[in-house]
DNA sequence: CGTCAACATTCATGGACGTGTATATACATA
DNA sequence: TATGTATATACACGTCCATGAATGTTGACG
């Protein structure tokens, strides 16, 4: 988590890698499937996703599967939430009450209908 | 809005000209006395800002006013929404549906509380 | 142990980019 | 018009970085 998040999603490459494992783990040479680069290239890139937190890694035989970790995902949330107040109608001190009682309730939702 | 959201904003100095403007508009001199660079060089960052869509700018007189707004954030906002399954509980249809309830809420908030 | 497959690392290279210096443009005011 | 202030642009320079090619490493399996 030393570097920058938005510096590591700046690259297009890193960021379809990071796309493509959304569906979630995958072996490197899928990703080179997926991501029109030299094997070289997608190890150094999955390297600065590690170092910046995205993903983690598992290996598995010769292959090594690599996923999403949430960490940065939420930083970048964080980040964007200071700027809710650009778009949302209010985001003043009583629309982030409302807000951070929706969290405490999103958090601890009532299991009241079936996950499909 | 040619230029990435990401790449626009993985230079620090521009973030930190983002995090400025937060507070409202301000001229090119008030934010390079925020920014300890050159004033030429604010000005370029604040044409790369302008054509990412991050700011606009508003003459006065003979200074430049620049603001915030909202579009890249909102595209920012749109795309980390992709991975909230990451870390929120679940983020299915169920989850979707209160989302889409509490946006509903905050967008009419009943004045029922006093801001603290 | 030898071989193959999967992946990581090193090295060299070309291009993109942020910065400072200097200069240009626009506006206001006397 | 002349002068000063505010901002934008041109140019040169150094640095970072993504990429490919080549090589190294690790694990599975005969």
């Amino acid at each position: 988590m030393n570097v920058d998040v938005f510096q590591t999603l700046a690259d297009p490459t890193r960021r379809r890698i990071v796309e493509a494992l959304k569906g979630g783990e995958l072996a490197v040479n899928d990703l080179v499937a997926q991501v029109d680069i030299q094997q070289s290239g997608v190890s150094r890139h999955l390297r600065i996703l590690e170092e910046a937190g995205f993903v983690q890694v598992r290996p598995e035989g010769t292959k090594r599967l690599y996923s999403l970790r949430p960490e940065p995902f939420q930083e970048l949330d964080a980040w964007v939430t200071g700027y809710r107040g650009l778009w949302e109608a209010r985001l003043d001190r009583f629309g982030q009450a409302l807000e951070r009682r929706r969290k405490a309730r999103t958090a601890h939702p009532k299991p009241e209908e079936e996950p499909p």
